[in-house]
DNA sequence: TACTATTTATAAGA
DNA sequence: CTCTTATAAATAGTA
């Protein structure tokens, strides 16, 4: 959202970083209170700059929501699996920005080859640059785009596993997990996670909602992710373990 | 950013609001995943949804993070001073959010007067619909803008005060405060708090950045600014407490 | 700091 | 939910 795209990594001018720092973690903490305000939820905020400096933004309190969250975690143990849902979905996010950012050099590079041939035929239904980027007929894009699919198959089943493992015994019990807050939500409830499996099958490309039960998901997709990114040497085996 | 401008209060009608839940959140843990890519810090987001279901996104680690502010809070108060800063900046926020909701409830109101006026004369340099209500000319906005500044003074005055009693014996005394990870950012430290006063020249316009020091300082401000939205009745006196 | 040109995020609608 | 579209917000680069 500026003046032009920028690539999600990290910013290694110095004086540039502590601007856009300031910025963001303006932006970061004012969303947090529109979240608040609009959905009538409780969040907390904690970033520590690189210097171990700590902001912090919490709704009602910083430290109310730490508390609810900790004590949670001991008392509610099945009740905190949908806290790692969520937060794996969110590591997963954060992988696909840096894929995205490959992509993106990739294009980066295609474009600027491209950039006579464009000149011309200028018809422009494009939004972005990369949209020129056809990704069925680059050959490298193709070999990444073959290795998440692999990758996708591979978290799908883990995620059956894991969550089964994980909350297999709890699944259909209805009680005994409502003590400090935590509860169900609407109408939906522990059995979400069973039906996350199916937002897997969107893998990569759609992440939101559901999620996953287990870390160990988490480090096959660094893996997977680490293998495609260096040319889909593994992502090969599809159980594993 | 949507369709249409959306006041920031609470979404009333409940399908509509489970949908910007879900998508403000992911909004939300993509913010605070691009900030620790971009600019190499730590940031923890704890969300706890109406019915107390726990979502969570953490770099390095939820769980690492609320370790070190937890610690870092026993240990080194005075560290700890900074984040409630940046609390304080956080809450004021908030209530600029409610001001500019009054705002902009009154100026629809003006607007729908004003519609056919502006209908011929279409000049249109505004970007927004309420940009064409001049504060100076509106009674009731006038009122309100005398309030604040009232606001900012006492707030100003008040932050001193504070500020001097909570922090007055530790400036200056540049150890004692590295212990957990906490230190100073950069070049700047503790004295920043100092200089902190001046960004409260600018309030209610200018509102990050520096920061005030204490509880009590949100307890005035609130009070003067339902003291406003109530018509300018309270937030006179100039000193009080 | 403030200012814009742009890119993102999202409120509605299908 | 998911996808699209029209708009509002956030913010990268700049003076």
């Amino acid at each position: 959202m500026g003046k032009r795209r920028i690539i999600i990594e990290k910013i290694e001018r110095n004086e540039r970083r502590q601007v856009t720092f300031c910025k963001r973690r303006k932006g970061l903490f004012q969303k947090a209170a529109d979240l608040c305000l609009l959905c009538d939820v409780k969040v907390a905020v904690v970033v520590f700059s690189p210097a171990g400096r700590p902001y912090i933004f919490g709704h009602p309190s910083v430290d109310a929501i730490l508390d609810l969250y900790l004590t949670g975690k001991n008392l509610v143990p099945d009740a905190h699996a949908n806290a790692k849902l969520s937060q794996l979905c969110n590591e997963i996010r954060t992988l696909q920005c840096e894929l995205r950012n490959e992509q993106a050099r990739w294009k980066l590079n295609c474009a600027c080859a491209e950039n006579d041939t464009a000149t011309r035929g200028g018809e422009s239904t494009l939004r972005y640059w990369w949209d020129s980027i056809d990704l069925e007929h680059c050959d490298d894009l193709l070999s990444l785009r073959n290795s998440l699919e692999k990758l996708k198959k591979n978290v799908l089943k883990r995620a059956e596993e894991l969550s089964l493992k994980a909350v297999g015994a709890d699944i259909g019990s209805t009680s005994s997990s409502s003590s400090v807050g935590y509860g169900n939500d609407d109408e939906h409830s522990i059995q979400k996670i069973e039906a996350s499996h199916d937002n897997f099958k969107h893998l990569p490309l759609h992440l939101d909602g559901g999620g996953v039960t287990h870390q160990i998901v988490t480090d096959v997709i660094k893996d997977d992710v680490k293998a495609c990114l260096c040319g889909g040497g593994r992502a090969e085996e599809d159980g594993g373990d």
